[in-house]
DNA sequence: AATTCCACTTATCAAATGTTAAATTAATCT
DNA sequence: AGATTAATTTAACATTTGATAAGTGGAATT
């Protein structure tokens, strides 16, 4: 067998040969045009997304703006965990910013193998760990770094999301308005 | 076995009593006088940490300054994932803010237990779960709020904090100075 | 009680960001 | 290509927050 992702995956933590298979089973593939929601708001999550090619983002309303709570390049995992793991339907939405191919994989399917393959448990606690840790490190970037700060961080960490996303999407990602992301760019380029 | 600690961890997922015991085991109880960091920056996060009483935070140097990433009341997980979860040593320190008590347990041995324990790997990962839940919606609140709209939250869901955390430790957790702080306290109460 | 120290508040001014609206540029459609 | 729409920039002004410093009050020390 020669997934893609399943090889993608297997370096981030080994996996048997029936693990393998019996991932591989759970994965589905499809095609979905730009700007398209691939979950929406008020929907439970129970499906987990990779990127095969394309971008993608988590949104959600406040006060009824349009809030971008963060982009997802290929591979990345996306999901909206406070659903997830509360069990409760999310108030944000996974969307694709361009025609995007995406690989699915069911959480109930999911959570079924892991009483039988401890190895792919393992394999997606790590997946959730990463996430986290990456949270913890927003949060440090939002809490301490100016406007300006965190718009040169994101060039450095996702500089694809700064060529490919709209600036409103990246404006609300920092905390920011449009204009003054817009001012900020204008300064030095 | 009757263990304060492990009838709360309990709760949140089922232990069998071999699994209770072999926990119990790594479980141990120190006190820590008030302003003492229980673990220091640089330092790798090799233990976990759960207050018996007293109240704690997560803090560490920017540019220089102190900033307060979190606090922790009774029975919250305290642990510096970033650190425990890559390895590496922690810019991050956790100190005691009154005389309290804290259990303590040594993340090698709980780790060890994880192959012949899998109901003790299930409990550890929902704690993660939950840490890494309250890190998403701590994104949200610093992403699109006012200061004063952080300040009231905070007021409302960790109200000790308020009345027994120095204003600069707030201020900082929130994201604004001490004086900013102290100019929103001053406009209504 | 007087002194010192520390936490917090208040005041002043500067800098950053938000708000609104207009102007410009780019993208899409026919 | 021309027309239409959306995306981005620029400008002007209001508001929020930061930086610095001075002032107030309370707690600890002597």
């Amino acid at each position: 067998m020669s997934h893609v992702l399943i090889s993608y995956l297997k370096k981030i933590s080994g996996l048997s040969p029936e693990s393998e298979e019996a991932l591989f089973s759970l994965i589905e593939s499809q095609s979905i045009p730009k700007n398209q929601d691939l979950q929406h708001i008020g929907q439970t999550c129970k499906t987990l997304y990779f990127l095969k090619s394309g971008l993608a983002r988590i949104y959600y309303f406040h006060d009824g703006s349009d809030v971008t709570e963060g982009f997802y390049e290929p591979f990345c995992l996306i999901a909206r965990a406070e659903s997830l793991f509360g069990g409760l339907p999310s108030k944000k939405a996974i969307q694709v910013l361009e025609d995007s191919e995406v690989w699915s994989i069911s959480t109930q399917g999911l959570f079924a193998l892991y009483d039988a393959h401890r190895d792919i448990e393992r394999l997606f606690m790590r997946l959730f760990e990463r996430a986290y840790v990456q949270t913890i490190q927003r949060i440090e970037n939002l809490q301490f770094h100016t406007a300006e700060e965190r718009y040169r961080l994101l060039a450095h960490e996702q500089s694809e999301v700064l060529r490919r996303a709209p600036l409103k999407f990246i404006a609300s990602y920092l905390g920011i308005t449009q204009v003054s992301l817009s001012r900020i760019r204008a300064k030095k380029d």
